[in-house]
RNA sequence: GGCGGCGUGGCCGAGUGGUUAGGCAGGGGCCUGCAAAGCCCCGUACUCCGGUUCGAAUCCGGACGCCGCCUCCA
């Protein structure tokens, strides 16, 4: 099984499903009040990833996801805007969605959305409050952190030690400053629904609860997101059920951030690019061939610079996906490894990607196996072992299929024009006329392609 | 103030007590009509100062620098 970094245990631990076979996890999704930047990126291909090795091991993955469609931020935006709240909530979803399929990143089992789960949230916080850990406010009803024994378990630190921290508040009413808000009043022209304690919305914290716990079950298997939810947000999902009586996550693995410029990418720091506006102008594989190449609970410096790097790194595995015809893998289905047939030298190198991606999901060493198979592939198809080459090149490409990594190798379609320079221009190379042949060659690239010579004649790809 | 992380060759980025990470870029060679793709070879890195050790980039102590969480945040 797995081995995983544990957040709330503070070290790398095997994962402990709850049912034999199965694995079930929950990712803290996005809010959607604007285009998803390259931080969501790398926490939608992280998460992909370990969902699709999971899967490609042959355990029966349960993947849940939810979207939080109501949040201040949201409501900010539809006032700024003047619009209503959903037509931001749609807009930015839509985003989203066209953002993670563009990444070839895999839709969740289920993605529930925190407007749908009011009622529950409400019966949620009705116990709480009869357990007397919420008490009322005026602005609303708030969870007392002290009411639970271990608060601070994934913040790694006692409560006093938290408190002591914390800003000055400026609601004078909370008995604590990390006393967090369960429902949050109605204000005037804000969504609202009716509840015994009033009208008005359900705080953030509560939404992952009741949908975790709903759409997995108690004691569910893993709970992930990025670093800065750790704390308070999963700590307070966490407190919320340890108040209930109900287990919760088994397992909390969290991942880095995205840098720019050595900075933490934000939205409140403005430093952010929009995936939207990275993808429209990069190969979005080259994005995940990034994201697999530093360890998930690394920072990662992203610029022009790097992107370009993985760009360079992603054609010498589409030149090998060329050279022996692989087919294109990590489609709409995700992958199984009972399904692939690898042989020796295939073998070697899926125990070798293996090791790695359960040893804490170390994407970085099995991409260098991957490039180092690529290399050997190659070698023993310039020597002449075209069975072995060829059984590895598939090994390799399977592997790539597991991680998500779509290599590409078939030549798109010729049209017409392109087809009658590359005939002129072997023509041409038959009758030794070389000037001729560069002409032609020329005239390729000036119409966008890259001439190679194959064993076949001359071969175009796309530049 | 509390807690945590990081500092690796031109760049990105792993690793962790002794043997090549890997990629990109660069140099040399092979192949090729020339290219492209591919293969082979090359750089010999680990912030600094002490310490432990036969041996440290890797462990310990200290210094300096950087980043993050403690507030919304992937």
């Amino acid at each position: 099984m797995i081995r995983l970094y544990d957040s709330a245990r503070g070290s790398v631990v095997p994962l402990d499903p709850r049912d034999e076979g199965a694995v079930s996890i929950y990712l803290c999704g996005p809010t959607v009040y604007d285009l998803p930047h390259l931080g969501h990126g790398r926490h939608a291909l992280v998460w992909d990833t370990l969902r699709r090795w999971l899967t490609f091991g042959g355990l029966a993955v349960r993947f849940v996801s939810n979207v939080t469609d109501i949040d201040d931020k949201i409501i900010a935006r539809a006032d700024a805007e003047h619009v209503g709240e959903d037509e931001i909530t749609a807009t930015y979803e839509a985003a989203w969605w066209d953002a993670l399929d563009a990444l070839g990143v895999a839709r969740p089992d289920a993605t529930p959305h925190a407007t749908a789960y009011v009622d529950q949230m409400i019966a949620l916080i009705e116990r709480l409050l009869a357990l007397d850990v919420a008490y009322e406010c005026e602005d609303g009803i708030y969870f007392d952190v002290s009411r639970v024994a271990d608060y601070g378990l994934l913040a790694g630190q006692p409560l006093e030690s938290l408190r002591a921290g914390a800003r000055v508040e400026s609601n004078p009413d909370k008995r604590s400053p990390l006393d967090f808000a369960l429902w949050k009043n109605a204000k005037f022209a804000e969504p609202s629904w009716s509840s015994p304690f009033g009208s008005g919305r359900p705080g953030w914290h509560t939404e992952c609860v009741v949908m975790s716990l709903g759409l997995l079950g108690d004691d569910f298997d893993l709970h992930c997101g990025g670093l800065d939810l750790k704390f308070p947000h999963h700590e307070n999902e966490r407190a919320q059920a340890v108040a209930l009586g109900r287990p919760f996550a088994r397992h909390w693995a969290h991942h880095g951030w995205v840098m720019v410029g050595g900075e933490k990418m934000s939205k409140s720091l403005h430093n952010f690019t929009s995936l939207t506006d990275l993808l429209a102008q990069t190969d979005a594989r080259a994005y995940r061939l990034l994201v697999l190449r530093s360890h998930y609970r690394s920072p990662i410096e992203v610029s022009p610079a790097t992107v370009a790097d993985a760009e360079r790194a992603l054609a010498r595995l589409d030149a090998l996906a060329r050279r022996f015809a692989l087919p294109a893998l990590a489609g709409e289905g995700l992958e199984v490894a009972s399904g692939v047939v690898w042989g020796d030298e295939g073998l070697a190198l899926y125990e070798t990607v293996e090791a790695a991606m359960e040893d804490d999901l170390d994407t970085p060493s099995a991409v260098a196996a991957l490039f180092e198979a690529a290399t050997r592939a190659n070698a023993l198809a310039d020597e002449g072992a075209t069975a072995r080459a060829t059984e590895l090149a598939a090994a390799l490409n399977a592997c790539c299929g597991a991680l998500g990594l779509r290599l590409i190798g078939d030549e798109s379609a010729l049209d017409a024009e392109t087809l009658r320079l590359v005939t002129r221009r072997d023509q041409a190379r038959a009758q030794r006329e070389w000037a001729v042949a560069d002409r032609y060659r020329d005239d390729l690239v000036a119409r966008g392609w890259v001439v190679e010579d194959g064993p076949g004649g001359t071969v175009v790809r796309r530049a």
